[in-house]
RNA sequence: GCCGAUGUAGCUCAGCUGGCUAGAGCAGCUGAUUUGUAAUCAGCAGGUCGUGGGUUCGAGUCCCUCCAUCGGCUCCA
């Protein structure tokens, strides 16, 4: 007999050898009916793995992200078999499950498949689905399963398996099926009743772009069709909130293609937005004891070269400028620490004037591969909300925390609450890929692990994430269509002192070596707006947007009132504009609605005899008639209460 | 940069298997209307069909080049 543990602690005794799926039944048939995958002692087993030792389980639906996973990646395999029957020459490689579906990377091998074939493939594919085979996991020797590709000539499976140890070598059967698995399934095809595919991509042979490129098929599945138009229609609704889309109906931002790829320009209103989101953070920077520079957006070569960023990146980004004089070469900046450091270099500095930090919104300009490019979240030209910050070295830890505080105020200010922090490291396993000495690093790096945690940051570590100069910790936000974004970020920087033998005089007048963090709690104006404007819709916090107060006139006859209404809230800063085009109420109303304008006033014949407004709100809530003062207090208000204030402790 | 897809008016789109002067709605302009909570009516104007080349009696439609955009991959100081 076994014991086996419940999640709510209980324990019972089964014969040795009971599969999971009588352990869920002896629970109850709802389970067992509703299971689709398990885990025991936290390993992932199948719902057949017959169970011999004592140990924990937990059962899965589809209603837990276990389930989901086991559900897709299931699903990954008869998208395989679907794959192999129209394709036989194709050689499959690797097919996991994702946050949202599954992929299959194939080797199409000449042949072609494109988005027209989807149809016969998802037809083919329910198919094999209805045909309710049971997935079966079976062990297999190493020459067995070498033999297997070898004689399909499949050299991407070969190359896997020679990774593994025998013994440990598993596959999958489903149907006449068989694939290299490690197992984690749903019982049979049958409970697959709806697909889709979504689309098909390039994606290198184990993510080295020096491999061969490989043709990745990416798809979702369901357990019901209606899931399936659910998340359809969640997808297309996802879209609305594209800040491409968005940035063109609100007019912010546009792009030309004869100013250049991935150059934004950014329009009046987008500009008045980026201006006001800039002085609310150069507020409270000023707070925070910040002091502001600026410096121009060219530097020589020499700068680079001594920041070592030239030798990192000087081939693959904006090349050399080229003055009369031929041996003057200057670079477009691509960031604007080597500035700061020369600031920082400008006159004798001493412990007492530490910590120092310079703060500038500069531009700079990288060149991003042309795929790469994305709307405003990945511009070649960009603005960032940088500031360096110089400090001794036992001042880290406290400037580090101070600063994430910084960034939690800015994200808090605008409504960013779903975001993680991610630690980014050394990868171990190339300490050649980093400059600075091993014992710095792993000062810098403690630091970082040590505020993340005091800071009680979701956060999750990465190796090998690193830059090349120091470790970070990234605030990642995802878009619309949940994609991740790094937004804020703190890096500790022991590399670039050292370079531009920055120095500062201690208490005993020797000369000490500062270190640098470099930080932009918005990450650069681009990306964050893009962003902003996808968490909003475009719905902006009253206090950050452009027209706050629309004013409409029922006819030109109200044209004077209007004004009066409109000189009188500009006297008290409410942002308004007064719409006196001749057209009807209706048509006025409509498009302030598409406009996104928190506050519509109304004024005719009514208005101008009780002198008072009507105030209609963003999406249809009537407030009635009352007294312009009243309103200015009502706004006054609610900008007041969502205007952000940042305290220094 | 790589794989795949897309590109018709300022915007959103129609244009069948190649066949007369390429259509619509919105936006714009002009005029009428003086309007009460999500589109008043009429008229006008607007396109070398992304670019360059090719096939053809004939190309928005077929083929190639380049450019840009979109979805991924790789990259992201």
């Amino acid at each position: 007999m076994i014991s086996i543990i419940f999640p709510d602690n209980s324990i019972k005794k089964f014969e040795k050898g009971t599969k999971v799926i009588d352990v869920a039944k002896s629970i109850s048939e709802g389970l067992a009916r509703k299971v689709i995958s398990a885990s025991y002692n936290k390993e992932t087993c199948e719902l057949q793995s017959e169970l011999l030792v004592d140990g924990n389980i937990k059962f899965y639906t589809w209603d837990d992200d276990e389930g989901k996973q086991a559900f897709w990646h299931s699903s990954a395999h008869i998208l395989a078999q679907t794959i192999k029957f129209f394709y036989p020459k194709s050689k499959l490689t690797i097919g996991p499950s994702i946050e949202n579906g599954f992929y299959y990377d194939v080797d199409f091998d000449g042949e072609s498949i494109s988005e027209n074939d989807f149809q016969k493939i998802e037809a083919k594919f329910l198919e094999f689905a209805r045909t309710d085979s049971q997935f079966k996991m079976k062990s297999i020797s190493k020459d067995d399963a070498l033999e297997f590709y070898k004689k399909e000539d499949n050299q991407y499976k070969v190359e896997l398996i020679q990774d593994l140890d025998d013994g440990t070598i598993t596959f999958c059967d489903h149907s006449d099926f068989s694939d290299l698995c490690r197992g984690g399934h749903i019982p049979s095809t049958g409970i697959v009743k709806a697909v889709k595919l979504l689309n098909i991509a390039g994606a290198y042979w184990r993510g080295d772009e020096n491999n061969n490129q490989l043709t990745r098929v990416y798809g979702i599945s369901f357990p019901k069709q209606k899931f399936l138009t659910e998340y359809l229609d969640l997808i297309e609704k996802a879209k609305e909130r594209d800040h491409r889309k968005l940035g063109k109906e609100l007019e912010l931002f546009t792009f030309s293609s004869k100013v250049g790829q991935g150059l934004p320009l950014w329009l009046p209103k987008g500009t008045e937005l980026r201006d006001r989101l800039q002085n609310f953070l150069e507020d409270a920077q000023k707070k925070a004891g910040y002091k502001k520079v600026i410096s121009p957006h060219i530097g020589s070569k020499e700068l680079y070269v001594t920041s070592g960023h030239f030798e990192k990146y000087g081939e693959d980004s904006f090349q050399p400028i080229h003055t009369p004089n031929e041996n003057e070469i200057f670079m477009l900046k691509p960031m604007n620490c080597p500035h700061h450091c020369e600031i920082f270099n400008s006159k004798p500095l001493s412990y007492r004037d530490l910590p120092l930090r310079l703060a500038e919104f500069g531009t700079v300009y990288r060149y991003e591969q042309s795929g790469e490019l994305h709307g405003l979240s990945r511009v070649r030209g960009f603005t960032v909300d940088d500031a360096h910050i110089f400090c001794a070295p036992e001042q880290v830890d406290s400037e580090f925390k101070n600063t994430i505080d910084l960034v939690l105020y800015v994200f808090k200010s605008l409504g960013f609450s779903d975001f993680y922090a991610q630690v980014s490291l050394r990868d171990p396993n190339n300490p050649e890929k980093y400059i600075g000495s091993n014992e710095n690093w792993d000062i810098a790096e403690k630091a970082i692990l040590n505020a993340a945690k005091e800071k009680d940051l979701n956060f999750k570590v990465e190796y090998g994430e690193a830059a090349f100069y120091g470790p970070k910790l990234d605030f990642m936000v995802k878009d619309a269509l949940g994609r991740s974004w790094q937004l804020g970020t703190i890096q500790v920087d022991y590399n670039l002192p050292e370079r531009f033998e920055l120095t500062y005089k201690g208490s005993n007048n020797e000369d000490l070596r500062p270190v640098m963090l470099h930080r932009a709690p918005f990450g650069s104006m681009e990306r964050f707006v893009a962003i902003l404007l996808e968490h909003t819709g475009g719905v902006f916090p009253l206090w950050l947007t452009t027209i706050q107060v629309e004013i409409l006139i029922v006819s030109e006859n109200f044209k004077n009132y209007g004004e009066k209404v409109l000189n009188i809230l500009e006297n008290h800063e409410i942002r308004a504009h007064l719409d006196d085009r001749n057209e009807t109420v209706g048509k006025k109303i409509r498009e302030s609605e598409i406009n996104k304008i928190p506050f519509m006033i109304v004024v005719g014949e009514n208005e101008v005899n009780n002198n008072t407004i009507s105030i209609r709100r963003h999406h249809g809530d009537d407030l009635g008639e009352m007294e312009i003062e009243k309103f200015i207090d009502i706004i006054k208000k609610e900008i007041s209460d969502c205007i952000p204030k940042f305290n220094i402790n």
